[in-house]
DNA sequence: TTGTATGCGTTATCAT
DNA sequence: ATGATAACGCATACAA
């Protein structure tokens, strides 16, 4: 039963005619004009062995493999646990699979030392990168770029000729404070997303402290604390601030997940959110709303992160259109109920 | 700039050698005996011109792509909302990883017109498959198994010769019940993960009874109710239960994902947990641990999934080992908080 | 030990 | 309108 692949040659055969006619007629190859006798008999050829063109062949012949890799900047248990990632995904593939590429996916960590980003490239097993996650100095991407590797970054990093898929983390940041400014906080803490070698928990910081300088409070270090991506993070930081002077009547977590722990803390030591402190988060991942109480954040456009992204690499690749600039995407303010209504200081 | 990339024929060139002892040099070929000199002028050559084989050619010669395809049974937004699906694609990864193989991820519904399952196959994109969550009865995947497709299933089909990699849904829905009746509940309400049209619903449907009539007590149809893997789902079964006069103390709720939406749905309606109501899960997603309350539920080793699955189809890749039986990983009964402890009948 | 010749399955450029 | 034929880049059996 071992039935080999029918090939090119094998359709010809069967229908009575050249390698180049069945070529020419599979592929509505324009301005031949072909027989509507020897088009069908080809075609039914073709069904009848159950005929598909070989994808290596026809890919080195062509140049192009019609794959894109989607290279995640992470440890795999780390990129795995983000739970953007998915929506991410989406965005991506949708468009991948309208203009019929397929998606290799694959955490490659900065400190890699096959180098695998650049061998998926130069093996040529994809014809172009999206690229999630780099560190602000990113060598390998760097190199890569300057290699003439199409590539297109989601997030930012400190080479400005790459272009990007993003959003403004610091704007969003100043946006979030500014809601528990403007419900009477005034000791608002800080959590971050991760750690401060990733542009976005930078500017996520560098807006919370905007916000806050820009409505005549002071920074205090004393009230920044960190997390990594993690829960796990989120509850020891939480674990930090409750037993340090801090005493903040609202806590600005730059990541969702890591807020995800910090809640579960409060809720082990009995601490009601947000009647004892308001809370406010950053991501709006899936899960958000359905917290109890629902997770007031800031909300990416993850999905559609993915698509701008895969969409300015296909036209690059496509129509040769090296995008020129950066494209950063809105965030939104999502008031639900972890911050409550207005506070009322005592 | 458009330096085109080398070939193994410039490399050859440069090290002043033929083509041939290109490839054994590079391809470390066994008992072809080269002087240290010559290999050492390759290996130069090679890394001075940034040579790296074109994936294509070698695909093409070796009549193998090094390509494992990921499918997904569902529509993109449903297979991407999985929170089970990263732990499964990690396990799978990391093997493939292990073992030179890339991973080419895809939903694709059941009800695909262009038949992209398939077409992956029979296009030679894929050595392999991998296919998770098929429907009960999934033709497309049997043709494909009859056309000698190396295919692994996660998650069970009504077609006995496809191997699958699995859990025992039957049997860890007994599990979550019996921990239920062991607290004492006697009224125990259940909502479904998903349709009953997959198989992994059906059975942990027929735990939910055999578990009940075990114990004694009488499966009654008016305490049944469906999600469709969403927390939307749950949060409206909720509101049916709650206005039903079904008033169970205990609640088995076959997915966290659904089960997510219900407890909004009590938070809402000042229902506490597990006071006023007990809450079983199942699942074990990532979140579960840090829900107000920690939710109590049957974990899946969701990267044991993956990793089996993908040793299985690399085994049968690489050394003709077609697995004849299928693989079943065991669960766990994860007791948390939402369940209480022994409840109180007055 | 190294070089020569051939095939893999397509597509594309020529002729006819 | 259709049929030879070259080319893509690599691996390998065989020859030298």
């Amino acid at each position: 039963m071992m039935n080999k692949r029918a090939t090119a040659k094998d359709v010809a055969d069967a229908a009575g005619v050249s390698r180049t006619t069945v070529s020419f007629v599979l592929n509505h190859t324009e301005g031949m004009r072909i027989s509507e006798e020897t088009r069908q008999k080809v075609m039914q050829a073709a069904e009848a062995l159950n005929y598909h063109p070989d994808a290596a062949a026809r890919s080195m012949v062509k140049g192009k493999t019609f794959i894109l890799g989607f290279v995640i900047r992470q440890e795999p248990d780390k990129a795995y646990a983000d739970l953007l990632l998915p929506e991410v995904m989406r965005g991506i593939s949708e468009v991948a699979s309208e203009h019929a590429y397929h998606l290799i996916f694959k955490p490659v960590p900065p400190a890699d030392e096959k180098n695998s980003l650049t061998t998926l490239f130069l093996e040529h097993q994809v014809d172009g990168l999206i690229v999630s996650g780099p560190l602000a100095n990113d060598q390998e991407i760097v190199d890569l770029f300057n290699a003439n590797a199409p590539i297109i970054l989601q997030g930012r990093i400190d080479y400005p000729n790459i272009s990007s898929v993003d959003i403004n983390n610091r704007k969003a940041a100043e946006k979030a404070v500014n809601h528990l400014i403007s419900l009477g906080h005034q000791r608002i803490a800080f959590i971050s997303n991760a750690s401060l070698n990733y542009s976005s928990s930078k500017d996520r910081l560098t807006g919370y402290r905007r916000a806050l300088e820009a409505a005549g409070f002071v920074y205090d270090e004393a009230l920044v604390f960190y997390g990594d991506r993690t829960p796990d993070s989120g509850y020891q930081a939480m674990q930090n601030i409750l037993r340090s002077s801090a005493k903040p009547t609202a806590i600005f977590i730059a990541s969702d997940t890591v807020a995800l722990g910090s809640l579960n803390a409060l809720y082990q030591e009995n601490i009601r959110v947000p009647e004892d402190i308001a809370i406010m988060g950053f991501d709006d991942i899936p899960l958000s709303k359905h917290l109890a109480p629902p997770l007031s954040t800031i909300h990416i456009p993850a999905y559609d992160l993915g698509w701008n992204a895969a969409h300015l690499l296909i036209k690059w690749l496509e129509h040769k259109e090296i995008p020129e600039r950066d494209c950063i995407l809105d965030t939104e303010l999502i008031v639900r109920e972890s911050c409550g209504s207005r506070h009322k200081d005592n």
